[in-house]
DNA sequence: CGGGTATTTGACGACTGTCAACGCCAGTGG
DNA sequence: CCACTGGCGTTGACAGTCGTCAAATACCCG
């Protein structure tokens, strides 16, 4: 397991330089007030590298973080060693966050690629949560989302075949993708830096097994995944075959 | 699908004749004025009889309910017609609760055994939550635990064989109804009204091979599912075998 | 250019699903 | 009281998806 590197970049700034737009993802419905002091609240920026730990499951949840740049995936370890995805982090999404009543994370996050994530203390999410009822009723919107999701994963690992599970993984990514202007509309296509093995654990597959799958919806002129990119050609298929319908 | 069948019972009582214990799994953090509020907003008690619905996946989520009495299978249906269970509700139980950004339920909900329900609006859950941090913070715990234990099934969906799925299943279960005293300790024996059906959906398996896995547990000296009932003949190899933590 | 990582491919086997049939049991109605 | 009926559990034969093992190839970064 790779070590944690947090790298302090010193005090925030008032505004997120990187995106302002993805932080109003955590307090979009929070008037600006409100906004003033979860920014002060705000302890500061950090820069991960691809590959290192942001935190580990079972450990003490001291931290939530808001990501501002990069992809994130949270996972649970079994008890052989293998890793199980639970869910890709993209920009603009909050993770980490422990209820006071249990200290500790469900599950461990590592950087996909090189992250850069804000981090806000747990006792002081817990104070803004008891302190604003919108922001309270704003992270309970994010966990009922994020629960929603979840579902969707039990669903898929227990119902829907290796194909149709991949094709679920990266439909998601792609609508998830484009509601942050991050894919080529002219193209279909995406930033994709998950590697086979990634894409394998998210969707509870061997490595193996993942490259087969990509293979055969490559034959089948519906997906092509290259290095650092997939090309979507055949959008409609890639959906219907998934039985993915967007939570909006 | 069966038709659902609620049955009105009446304005409900200040407190819960049927399980005054148990509604404080909802409101347990709450202040005695706060649960007031609460009793003032609940609708009523409603009963249903076993193999109806409570309510429909992708329906207008108008209510949530805190479950009295009786088991509740929450599920997602594939495109396939086939169900994947998600969690099995036990008295004390908060389920059907949306957030008012999403105003519809994410799965369905279907009883198990005759259940007995308690009521409330879901707009009367968001002004309660507005209106009192302590609740606001209790709903967010209680999603918080619901998304764990999300997280534990796809784990176990993704990576776990047949056979630890279904121990892990009957060891969740044990411990939650040990926590409710519904267990015999003696003879390590508990009700157990899911059919083998059931018991599939909730494993991502077919009935048929279930029943093979029931058998082979049997037939190692494990677990015995016989009618209405389970007797956990070795509960250290059961909860080591499906590897279940308990969360508290 | 070299070493490590990621992808690709083949052979084989195990776990789980599918199909089909039978038995058991409870409730029902004659 | 007994036959009937429908649901659930049980069992067998077989097939297919997916995992495992192993090796070769392609790619990236220093």
């Amino acid at each position: 397991m790779p070590k944690n590197k947090l790298t302090e970049l010193g005090a925030a700034s008032t505004r997120c330089a990187v995106c302002p737009i993805r932080e109003k993802a955590l307090f979009q419905v929070v008037a600006e007030d409100y906004l003033a002091e979860a920014e002060s609240r705000r302890t500061a920026q950090y820069r991960l590298p691809a590959r290192t730990s942001l935190y580990q499951e079972a450990a003490q949840a001291s931290m939530a973080y808001t990501l501002f740049e990069g992809w994130i995936l949270l996972y649970r370890t079994h008890f052989d060693g293998s890793r199980q995805g639970l869910r890709i982090a993209l920009p603009g999404d909050f993770v980490g966050y422990a209820p006071a009543s249990d200290a500790t994370y469900s599950h461990g996050a590592m950087a996909i690629t090189d992250v850069t994530v804000c981090g806000f203390r747990q006792a002081d999410m817990h104070a803004m949560i008891d302190n604003h009822t919108d922001i309270a009723r704003q992270i309970s919107n994010i966990q009922s989302g994020y629960l929603a999701t979840c579902e969707s994963n039990v669903l898929g690992l227990g119902r829907k075949s290796a194909e149709q599970r991949i094709a679920h993984a990266v439909a998601d990514l792609y609508h998830r993708l484009d509601l942050r202007a991050e894919v080529d509309g002219a193209s279909c296509s995406m930033p994709f830096p998950l590697t086979q093995e990634m894409l394998g654990e998210l969707t509870g597959l061997t490595p193996v097994h993942t490259n087969r799958v990509l293979r055969k919806l490559r034959a089948e002129g519906i997906l092509r995944c290259e290095r650092q990119r997939a090309e979507i050609q055949d959008l409609a298929r890639l959906v219907e075959l998934g039985g993915y319908h967007s939570v909006g």
